[in-house]
RNA sequence: UGGGGUGUCGCCAAGUGGUAAGGCACCGGAUUUUGAUUCCGGCAUUCCCAGGUUCGAAUCCUGGCACCCCAG
């Protein structure tokens, strides 16, 4: 890591150990660092309010024994018009977006960096696991070091223009050396637990938090064989694959098996659903996928053999991209998948290397 | 109301005299910057009810009750 000329750099900062040991190494790099807390949703209720100024407080007090500033920005807006909206939209369609990819898109590496900029920032950098590389005239986007960790998934919209003023000082690193650089330096959240859920709105009962803004439509449980099983509370409730919720027991004669929702009739409002994990219809053999995005800002030539995740932290699947036209893409498994999603992201890899990757947008047998 | 059958956790279901398996569902936790998945843990002092036999019963006996099927 050799130390370039110094710049200002501005880390987004979140009150975890992630983006507080990032700041702490870019300042051991000899660079001018700023902090910058962002609030991108109002609090629906109290205990996300106190969990948010908590955070807040932790940033605070990292970047006071770090000696260095702490702004503070607000994108709410942005957030709800550009991502949340989104969100809804889709799960009202019945499909099941990722809002974090959006996230990133939109407001971390656009009105954050757009903000930063105007501060006068070089870079920004953030608490996530991945690698920058620069090389052949080029910026590339590779998985981090740590693979238990990489987040490179989330971040496969990222362009050339974004990487170019991006840092991820994170990723050389395991999560297990970031924690002890916390404790090292003695950052209160250094063995703060991991925040999970949805990006800047939090861990929720998911299906509650979707009926404020997505009313209850009940309807019925349908076995692939048409047997009427239960009823549900709406489709947008649920997800391909999903096995909790159902609320179907056993049935005589009956195999004891768990039951999976394995396709959603928008038409007549049915959820349909099969039994066993490994049942035959929640796997695809190819996929369809719009909104393509290559890191490199070209499409690759096809077809191309490569790997794929249809979701984060899932191993590397081979596939081939057999055709790009107009953002749209084919994409042929060699293995069968299991539970691939509509609105979900499937993002394209070699080797170590993000390649881009777009929406599912629906999937072949 | 003539014959036959069945009644064990929300649902399926073992257990036929020795002191209530298991699965599904549900709940809690772990994992996880989406949603899921996965993993771990919890979940009937009680077996339709009431008597009785027995050292001891969900299991045997008697009487009820309920449901199902076939006959009428």
């Amino acid at each position: 890591m050799s130390v370039k000329e110094r710049q200002r750099v501005i880390v987004g900062m979140s009150g975890g150990v992630d983006s507080s040991v990032a700041a702490c190494l870019l300042l051991r790099q000899g660079h001018e660092v700023h902090g910058l807390f962002m609030k991108n949703w109002e609090g629906d209720d109290t205990d996300r309010q106190c969990a948010a100024a908590e955070d807040f407080q932790d940033a605070k007090e990292v970047c006071a024994r770090l000696d260095t500033p702490l702004h503070a920005a607000n994108f709410s807006g942005e957030y709800w018009e550009r991502v949340f909206s989104y969100f809804l939209e889709e799960y009202r369609a019945g499909r099941t977006p990722n809002p974090d990819v959006l996230c990133n898109k939109e407001i971390k590496f656009k009105s954050f960096l757009d903000h930063a900029l105007q501060l006068g920032a070089d870079r920004i950098a953030t608490g996530h696991y991945a690698r920058v590389l620069q090389r052949d005239g080029g910026f590339h986007l590779l998985k981090a070091r740590d693979l238990n960790k990489d987040q490179s998934y989330f971040l496969h919209t990222l362009g050339q223009a974004q990487l170019a003023r991006t840092l991820f000082p994170l990723g050389e690193l395991t999560k297990p050396e970031v924690r002890a650089i916390a404790a090292r330096h003695g950052f209160v959240n250094a063995a703060k637990k991991d925040s999970t859920g949805i990006c800047f709105i939090g861990e929720r009962n998911f299906k509650n938090f979707l009926a404020r803004y997505l009313p209850a439509q009940p309807g019925e449980i349908r076995g692939v064989e048409g047997a009427l099983l239960g009823r549900h509370d709406g489709l947008m409730y649920y997800t391909l694959g999903q096995r909790q919720g159902l609320g179907i027991g056993g049935r005589r004669g009956g195999s004891a098996e768990a039951w999976y929702v394995v396709g959603k009739d928008m038409v007549h409002n049915v959820l349909m659903v099969a039994q066993g994990h490994d049942h035959p219809q929640l796997f695809s053999q190819a996929l369809t996928a719009s909104d393509l995005s290559w890191v490199a800002g070209v499409a690759p030539q096809t077809p191309l053999s490569c790997m794929a995740k249809t979701r984060y932290r899932q191993s590397d699947q081979s596939c081939t991209i057999t055709e790009i036209k107009d953002g749209v893409g084919q994409v042929t498994f060699e293995e069968p998948q299991w539970a691939v999603t509509p609105g979900q992201s499937v993002v394209f890899y070699q080797g170590a290397e993000c390649l881009g990757g777009g929406v599912i947008e629906r999937t072949r047998q």
